[in-house]
DNA sequence: GTATTTGTACTGACCAGTCAGTTCAAAGGA
DNA sequence: TCCTTTGAACTGACTGGTCAGTACAAATAC
């Protein structure tokens, strides 16, 4: 293909990277094109040379955080068992967070907003990833683990916000805990809630 | 208490509902102080006479709205069997998020933010809502009905993660379902992931 | 007669977005 | 080899609008 991309790629990624630490320390509210530039050591202009704007910024953002989670959770569709796919969702979805703990808590100040530019941008990307969370929650139904009359969509759904949640408290109030140990007291719960 | 002044609640709720309204229909990305005095019908000046500032009027209402949400999941505290106590917790929950959809994405986009100023009063009320959580579970727990290696305060998380996640998705993709099929999507789910 | 509300006009900070100008590496002659 | 051109990438001072918060005198409740 053509030769340097390399160079553009960089600029964007320092941006996206200056968004995320400026989220982490200061929070979405306060958050200014004039900081993120700042903080990625660019100017102001560069921003909207790349992005067009900040919301073309954010929507790019998302994309590419929203991607990254999406490929970990795709571990699960290599996993040969039925324990394996509920750790491996789970598992992959805690490593994304423990990664990128600012993504966690863009997308979720982000994911109910009403009517911002980037709503309909989130919405897509959140029915990719709850659809491969459906599609192995349903390898889980057909191997008879999950009750015919569950609605997968709603389990996707509470799945998902289980990790999100259990993962943003995970971060802020209890990071000496070990992942696989977050990782296993998910699973344990889920288990264990018996009849 | 002091006997109350009648006059001053009624404009105070007022401007509570006006936010809401104006939470739900615009987002709170473009809840501007004039605009909820407009809609409240109320003078801007009334806005600080009563709260003082913008941010003290959020304040105010979160915790109004999370006084609230507390008293429905109060009613788990009635409950007599180890199934009530876990329906009564889901369905208290999504009663409250049926009755305010708007309060339920002002908590959501608002809750896992770092540094906004009402952040403080937000993690206390937090607190409040999980430590009623904690305190069914345990009693779960003591029943026999949630394995003795689960940590409470995870499960709290899960539970409060499953069950906001699940009701915003119920208010915005199907709210024609009924809340107690709902509910039973979730305590079906919640018993239903064997070994 | 005190507490509350109104209406209007104002200030000043803050910030998204613009744009005329700069930089520089590669392409293309001569 | 040296000059010229091109254009993508980048710069940062500037603009224009928005909005929280103020001021305050008059009106209206309680």
């Amino acid at each position: 293909m053509s030769t340097r991309p390399a160079r553009t790629g960089a600029t964007k990624q320092k941006l996206f990277i200056a968004t995320l630490n400026l989220v982490a320390s200061k929070g979405m509210a306060s958050l200014t094109v004039d900081d993120i530039a700042a903080e990625a050591g660019v100017a102001k202009g560069t921003v909207y040379y790349n992005f067009g704007s900040k919301d073309g910024l954010i929507d790019a953002l998302l994309r590419f955080g929203l991607e990254l989670f999406a490929e970990r959770l795709r571990a699960a569709e290599r996993a040969t068992d039925a324990d394996d796919i509920l750790a491996r969702l789970v598992g992959g979805a805690l490593e994304f967070f423990a990664e990128y703990p600012a993504f966690g808590q863009l997308l979720v100040s982000e994911l109910w907003r009403t009517p911002g530019q980037w709503h309909k941008t989130l919405n897509l990307l959140r029915d990719e990833i709850t659809s491969i969370m459906r599609a192995q929650l349903r390898r889980l139904a057909d191997l008879g683990r999950l009750p015919p009359e569950v609605d997968v969509r709603t389990a996707a759904g509470a799945l998902f916000g289980t990790v999100v949640v259990v993962a943003m408290d995970w971060q802020v109030f209890t990071p000496e805990r070990g992942l696989a140990e977050v990782r296993d007291s998910i699973l344990l719960l889920m288990r264990g809630i018996r009849e």
